[in-house]
DNA sequence: TTGCTCCTCACGTCACGTGAGGTGGC
DNA sequence: TTGCTCCTCACGTCACGTGAGGTGGC
């Protein structure tokens, strides 16, 4: 029966010599013997082995929980609780991983905004990102109430036109300009907005708020530190002001 | 102005005392004052800087890249780099963790075939798991021969029914006769079968892994070692046998 | 004898965690 | 004075990689 020596061995299986000794040295890969110059020398059945934990290694399963499966005869029922555990955490770092994807993408939208990438601006957008979610949250109940109104507005205007009552159009007119103003309140509340010149967070004008130029994202307004008029970025407030 | 002890800076950033010590000794947070008997204390900017750092650590960005993104005022484009191959990276990582989903899955369907959870069988599941993608490739060029001849039976046994032509479609049967006979040679060369009670692989009698009942992954047949007749799993060949 | 392989320390990597033993500051 | 916090070593974690300096085996 043909013996490997850790170099062939290591070849074989894809690995590097230290990585087969350091195997040995935790105790999963014991070679079946030693040469009289004290040379590891592998069996067919240590490469079996060795196979089984590359295998096992690829699924980012630590060396201890190998080596508890080597080393007891683990029963079915043992391998399949520890590959659920394994797929948790598996899962778990997927879900990192691509909610990672979603920031960076974020990140770029966000830096396109700013004129320099000092570290003022990565954490203008770090501040930014973190209350992404609130700020989506806020326009989504704004939507809530806003649409309904909306649709109320839109039937009763063709009812004006087919029928010739005016009525419910006005009377929604009404409510729309009141809703509007209570909107407009609470979003103005909620959010403030960030120079990406001078990198400060500024409350504008009410008026100036209401009128200016906007993006999803941004709006054109004047900061009150660098006295510019610029796309300044549209950020959900930490502290809500009453 | 208000100074942050370490404590205090570690609560306020959800870090640890140990982290903000670590990243002190990194350089990366320096505090901005020392007190007389050597504790750190911290100023406003030492908060976001450290803020910054925890967003950027989210990403898994080392901290040798975030020091070179505080040290230097880098511009836009080098931190568009650096993002580009964070994301890189974040996308190998993502499809290394769906591959291993993957594989998990495959062990569990697996292991239902064998009844003990030994090392040799977890060896036969990877042996089974590496081949998985050759064996599929295997039976997609199968069905691309074979598919196209059993339309060509289906039309041709319509086309008697219909107008009572025949010789079209016993023409097709005797083709379809010989390209069974080839691509069943062809897949039996290129396939043998693992006994999940002994775990040895054998090539089974051609005629009987002809006649024998099977499953997708599965056919039932007597291992010549241990004599059982048992549902063994189909593994496609490492050396094709010619 | 000459390459080549292998051996064992032992330190390095990465981002911290975890004591130990001592001290500052209220 | 008593807790509590903070300090600096310094070792532990994880799975190896990387020399150094020495030797086995063809």
């Amino acid at each position: 029966m043909s013996l490997y020596t850790t170099g062939e061995l290591a070849k074989k299986c894809n690995v590097s010599v230290r990585t087969v000794q350091y195997y040995d040295q935790r105790g999963i890969l014991v070679p079946t013997e030693l040469s009289e110059g004290g040379r590891r020398l592998f069996s067919e059945e240590d490469v079996e082995t060795l196979q089984t934990i590359c295998f096992l290694r690829d699924l980012d399963i630590p060396i201890k929980v190998i080596a508890e499966i080597l080393e007891s005869e683990e029963s079915k029922k043992v391998i399949e609780l520890l590959l659920n555990e394994q797929e948790e955490d598996i899962q778990k770092e997927l879900k990192r991983k691509s909610e990672q994807l979603d920031k960076i993408k974020g990140i770029r939208s966000a830096l396109t905004s700013f004129k320099d990438g000092s570290q003022k601006t990565i954490h203008d957008i770090s501040t930014i990102m973190e209350e992404k979610e609130k700020r989506r949250d806020m326009y989504k109940k704004l939507l809530v109430v806003a649409l309904p109104i909306e649709a109320m507005e839109i039937i009763t205007l063709v009812l004006g036109f087919v029928k010739g009552i005016w009525t419910p159009f006005l009377l929604t007119l009404i409510v729309m300009g009141i809703s509007i103003y209570f909107l407009f309140n609470y979003w103005y509340k909620r959010i403030e907005y960030l120079c990406p010149e001078c990198h400060t967070k500024y409350q504008p004008k009410k008026l100036e708020a209401f009128m200016a130029n906007h993006t999803p994202r941004t709006r054109k307004l004047t900061c009150p530190t660098c006295r510019r008029k610029i796309w300044s970025l549209e950020v959900y407030r930490k502290e809500i002001q009453l």
